[in-house]
DNA sequence: CTGAAAGCGCTAACAA
DNA sequence: TTGTTAGCGCTTTCAG
């Protein structure tokens, strides 16, 4: 059943039905009743593609991001799609992984797609050698970069600037007398994201006047559950008889590891978590945590998005700071000793 | 750019270079190096939805889920994400909440984009009293249910005897000396699994024949923050006195709520949530959960869908048995009095 | 207010 | 191996 079936049985033509279908205001009532009544009659469904196909107006986005199950990427998805139903855009989603190839097939895939725009969530879609890809895609769509910074013509990028954010939480713990601070992270999968956070810790402690100690910069390197991971190296490192009298830790998860080795072995120090997710609030004690304004990044995003894609002009880069939660884990007020 | 305009360049015609396109066998090499290069050269990136559209062959499935931030839908969306994607399929995200307008909305708006099939996630979509949208919808396109249970021409449900493992995991606790089982539930947004879940228990107090106690069935209905309203719940009753020797949980915030109740009061029981979701990993003491096996669910939902598609006939509702991951807050092999 | 007709970019049946 | 051509379902001028 199509348009055309519809304006037979109605003895109009098809463009009257188009105009009924979207409610154009040149059509007459009785038309627009009659040609109402055959539609429901009939059981005639639009096609809602159709139109919109071949005019770059299909009002589909596509969202990359490497893991949905991953609760990070799970809330900004969350957000952007919820932003972007609100403005009649659908969501593509594509789940990449984050194998360099996988990523770069899934963006050509889209743009192959014509959608109108993508976006790019997380750091890992700023590959640290070569972004041709992303250059080749932004010369056919608009590609938007979530806490992400790439320079290229066509891209934006909406960040939060997690190394300023990671260098104050240092300067915090420093202030409430903490002066080895373990610092946990899982650069490989974040390569950028991964070497701005630790640049935070490292500028952290220049600020507050602190050496920096090798050993109480860890990485975690899992196939798997990091958690665990992140468990056992501290569990380790107890062992071991390093010293450290607070913990940071570059994802929420690694945190809780952390935390986790640390209870079992009846100690306590300040911990603080990245991303300040749902786990953040699981676990028992909460976990303090940086946020890094997802809340904030995600509908500026698609603000952005349908400014440009409604012909206005918007900047290339924007950066947002982020924010410490503060919970059990960790208080401001805290004194050293306390956990 | 478009195919026309490069078979003008290359001299051959629109069919021989859609031919290429799809890396058909029957062009000569040179025809497809000459055509590759222009392409190549011009930059032009073939419209992959421009074929498939009319021919109904969109390869584009939707997914429906209330909430992509909530763990649980976070997990399904990317095992059927993935299995997809595995097929060439792409995947529309629409995350509809748990209005009822709203689903019915989603879902009529997909069935106008002629995805070739649409799959709801959750008990949430179907409805108490009327899914006359569903029949609809599957009118036009085959619809899936995971983990709701209806009975409509072409709609295709698999799902979780949830009923049956909560009951079983009744019995485990009554074996393992619990006679006073806490059951807390959230029932307003899942009507349907809500009522399955506590049919379970009772069967399971049944089965063991022990006394239905009202005051252990107990209802969190937070806006927000379930976790927060399960474990305010518990505080209060264990202020009043109320004598429960274990906790069963519709949920995993829910039981993660109780088992920070608890712990503030130093009162330890076994405590069992369900959906076995990474909440239950990330919490101390680490939560027993009962598996509603997405991992087994997804990947079957999506070669049904490869089937049908594909013009096999698939039956039109499957169920698999859950599983009970027992975990630090329940051992089996647990006596009374320990937890 | 309504209709005729020209596409949108590609595929596929048929012809050569 | 290649070309011709008729659509897919709808929108959108431009005329009436």
């Amino acid at each position: 059943m199509n348009i055309r079936q519809i304006a037979l049985l109605c003895g109009v033509s098809t463009a009257t039905v188009s105009r009924v279908i979207n409610n154009s205001p040149s059509v007459s009532a009785v038309t627009r009743e009659k040609v109402l009544g055959v539609m429901e009659r009939e059981g005639y469904v639009p096609n809602a593609f159709a139109g919109g196909f071949g005019r770059n107006a299909l009002k589909i986005v596509g969202i990359l991001c490497a893991d949905i199950a991953n609760l990070y990427y799970a809330g900004a998805v969350s957000l952007l799609e919820r932003e972007l139903r609100a403005r009649g855009i659908d969501t593509l989603l594509c789940c990449t992984g984050y194998g360099q190839e996988d990523k770069k097939e899934a963006l050509t895939a889209l743009v192959r797609k014509r959608v109108d725009a993508v976006i790019l969530v997380g750091s890992a879609y700023r590959e640290e050698r070569d972004n041709t890809h992303i250059r080749e895609a932004a010369r056919q769509i608009p590609v938007f970069m979530l806490n992400a910074h790439v320079q290229i013509p066509n891209v934006f990028c909406i960040l939060c600037d997690e190394r300023e954010a990671i260098s104050a939480t240092v300067r915090r713990l420093a202030a409430a007398g903490r002066r080895a601070i373990l610092y946990i992270h899982d650069m490989d999968k974040w390569a950028w994201a991964g070497t701005q956070k630790l640049a935070g810790y490292r500028d952290g402690l220049e600020e507050c006047g602190l050496e920096e100690d090798s050993r109480l910069i860890r990485f975690v390197n899992s196939a798997g559950n990091d958690m665990q991971a992140a468990q056992k190296l501290v569990e380790e490192l107890l062992r071991s008889g390093l010293e450290f009298d607070s913990i940071l830790a570059s994802e929420d998860v690694l945190a809780i590891g952390a935390q986790k080795a640390m209870f079992s072995k009846r100690r306590s120090v300040p911990i603080i978590g990245f991303n300040n997710s749902q786990l953040a609030l699981c676990c028992t004690p909460s976990l303090t945590s940086i946020d890094n304004m997802l809340s904030v990044i995600c509908p500026m995003a698609v603000e952005m998005l349908e400014k440009l894609l409604g012909g206005d002009g918007i900047p290339s880069k924007v950066v947002v700071s982020g924010a410490l939660v503060e919970r059990e884990t960790f208080r401001a007020c805290a004194e050293p000793g306390e956990g």
